[in-house]
DNA sequence: ACAATATTGTTCGTATACAAACGGATTTTG
DNA sequence: CAAAATCCGTTTGTATACGAACAATATTGT
């Protein structure tokens, strides 16, 4: 027979990693409202990857098919990316940063290293390094 | 002029965040395949506090007004929930587990522990406590 | 009592997130 | 070389997640 009183859903990883996730797109939201994180995400890899796959994009920020598709549809229609067909293989789609993509990004980019400070800015120095070093190791 | 070399997108902490979530819900979905995480989260506390308001619930759950009504439309859908109107408070409807609900919870109890394990199985029960605490903190 | 305010639930729009299925292109393998 | 397997991008369907606006109801302040 299993102990149900012991289970509280709010000390569960997931519950807590929930919140944490929350307050974090919080406070993105805040201080980059023009772009989402994973906008951002697929932004910072292009600019730092320059050409690459759509497909290849996605497994670089961690985001399936499916899910890259939307958000360089949304950034392709606001002009922050461009697309080309890769003329060896028929099937692949290159993505690049426009000229706007990237200005984009190096004005957001002050902003998402704060974004990142204010998410830790309960926590002193080591404990960062803790919570990042383990949370990476749970991934 | 920014440093624009030291930021490197997959160290930051709402990107780690997000990808410990999304470990976190695969294993979800491997244990207990019938009901998401927000819908046991719903159900847990349904189970744990009784009747309670939809808002309140969502509340309980973190969750805003407009999730937890589509997390409780689903479950009432597949009737492992029961709405009532409140009598005093015209707005208010009161949200309880149905037995089937109740059932369901309970069969799924040990799952969900497991799945926190899981979760955290890379790590020592030291670290389990340290990321936990730290997780909470930042909330 | 009554006007201002707040709360409850609903709806709409946008944006992840992922499974599953698909057609087409490429690569691997027998 | 042909069959099988893989990979590419796409589409559909379901489920969070939340801002914003809304009507109905309750509560508060004067």
């Amino acid at each position: 027979m299993p102990d149900k009183s012991s289970y509280q859903l709010t000390r569960q990883v997931g519950y807590i990693l929930r919140r944490a996730n929350q307050r974090h797109l919080t406070i993105f939201a805040d201080l980059i409202p023009t772009l989402t994180p994973t906008q951002f995400a697929a932004l910072a890899k292009l600019c730092e990857l320059g050409s690459v796959s759509q497909n290849e994009l996605g497994r670089q920020t961690a985001m399936d098919a499916a899910t890259i598709k939307g958000v360089i549809d949304r950034l392709k229609k606001r002009q922050l990316v461009t697309t080309r067909r890769d003329t060896d293989d028929q099937r692949r789609l290159f993505i690049e940063a426009s000229q706007q993509g990237a200005e984009l990004y190096n004005n957001t980019l002050a902003a998402a290293r704060k974004i990142s400070e204010r998410t830790l800015q309960t926590l002193n120095q080591a404990e960062r390094k803790t919570l990042l070093e383990l949370l990476t190791k749970i991934t």
